[in-house]
DNA sequence: GGTATTGTACCGATCGTTCGGTACAATACC
DNA sequence: GGTATTGTACCGAACGATCGGTACAATACC
């Protein structure tokens, strides 16, 4: 076989970006395929489920990605607050300081959303574990690490809402750095 | 001349309604004509400029509805804390504890987003606006007025998005809990 | 030669949109 | 008062374009 001029996982990167731009009905098969260079009969030969497997398959790579450029390190024995500000910056860097959109939110709010509902569910709750642990870990009860971790994800994803209709980044700045200051608070 | 079945008011309800259901490019001339009872022609009647010309009034009703219901009666004479907790009440209202999409939200996230642009960012300046002056009011420096204003947008946002992603409404209400006992705390 | 990948040509369905027309109440004219 | 005209509300039937998807022969590489 032909070595690939792009491996799957450029692929998928180039997928997801698009589906992120565009959101799920936003991004047409000619748009996927112009992101990806490959033709719409490509697409097909790797994703014969078509545009959902493409999704899906998009939806199991960022899940691998988080998983392990994200929790995983959170695992180490560093303490607590670099360890959520390793977080915070990733975040950043992941969202491009809010001028990226969240995935999960373009998959979410698609006509089909019933279909990614599992996966999306399982990622928020991983994410929200991920924060809890490194609560706990601080030092805060269950109860209150639960809330921080949910308050966590909500002012991030509600950050990126408003960066996306306000056009105004700083938003997303803002949020990030009280997080760092307040998520691990006593 | 024949008086029209529903109002115009009724009719940019029930497009507001489904914008926010399906999204903008989710929401087709099909769906939007069976929700209003309208034949896609007779949609054309009333909206010239087509879908685009259909959430443009949308919005711009919607405009007019938040201000009459929401920003208008904050400028009474009552206790800023009486007045945060009745938006409150009317926002959990407004998005059925967490079970409803922000409009706002889903033409920022439409393709065409550049044409909503405007519209959005001066609906989210005058719902920040409108909280902000409560904070002031309430005895709180400009500086953090403003804060506690974005923060506000930002979770109630933020809130929505995971109630969607996780199908859990019990967040949006552990937010606005969260937010009547924070927002005007000295 | 055999296998993996791509390009071309399609498909039916649905998209947003337009057009020609009907029903009928209000108005203008005599 | 009766008739012609206008304007509004609305609809059915199409439009061209694009949607997601398929079939298959040609190509590229081992």
């Amino acid at each position: 076989m032909p070595a690939p001029v792009l491996s799957k996982n450029d692929v998928l990167e180039r997928l997801l970006d698009t589906f992120r731009d565009r959101g799920y009905e936003g991004a047409s098969l000619a748009e996927l395929s112009a992101a990806t260079g490959l033709m719409k009969s490509s697409l097909y030969h790797y994703f014969p489920g078509g545009k959902e497997d493409m999704a899906e398959q998009v939806l199991a790579h960022l899940d691998q990605l988080l998983e392990t450029s994200l929790y995983e390190p959170l695992r180490s024995a560093r303490p607590p607050a670099k360890k959520l500000s390793a977080m915070l910056d990733a975040l950043d860097v992941f969202y491009e300081g809010g001028r990226k959109a969240c995935l999960f939110e373009r998959l979410c709010a698609s006509v089909d959303s019933a279909r990614f509902r599992r996966p999306v569910q399982r990622a928020f709750a991983a994410w929200m574990n991920a924060v809890e642990a490194i609560c706990v870990e601080a030092g805060l009860s269950k109860a209150v690490a639960r809330v921080r971790a949910e308050d966590f994800v909500v002012r991030i994803e509600g950050a990126l809402i408003v960066c996306a209709g306000t056009g105004d980044c700083s938003v997303f700045a803002r949020t990030i750095k009280s997080l760092r200051a307040s998520v691990l608070a006593q």
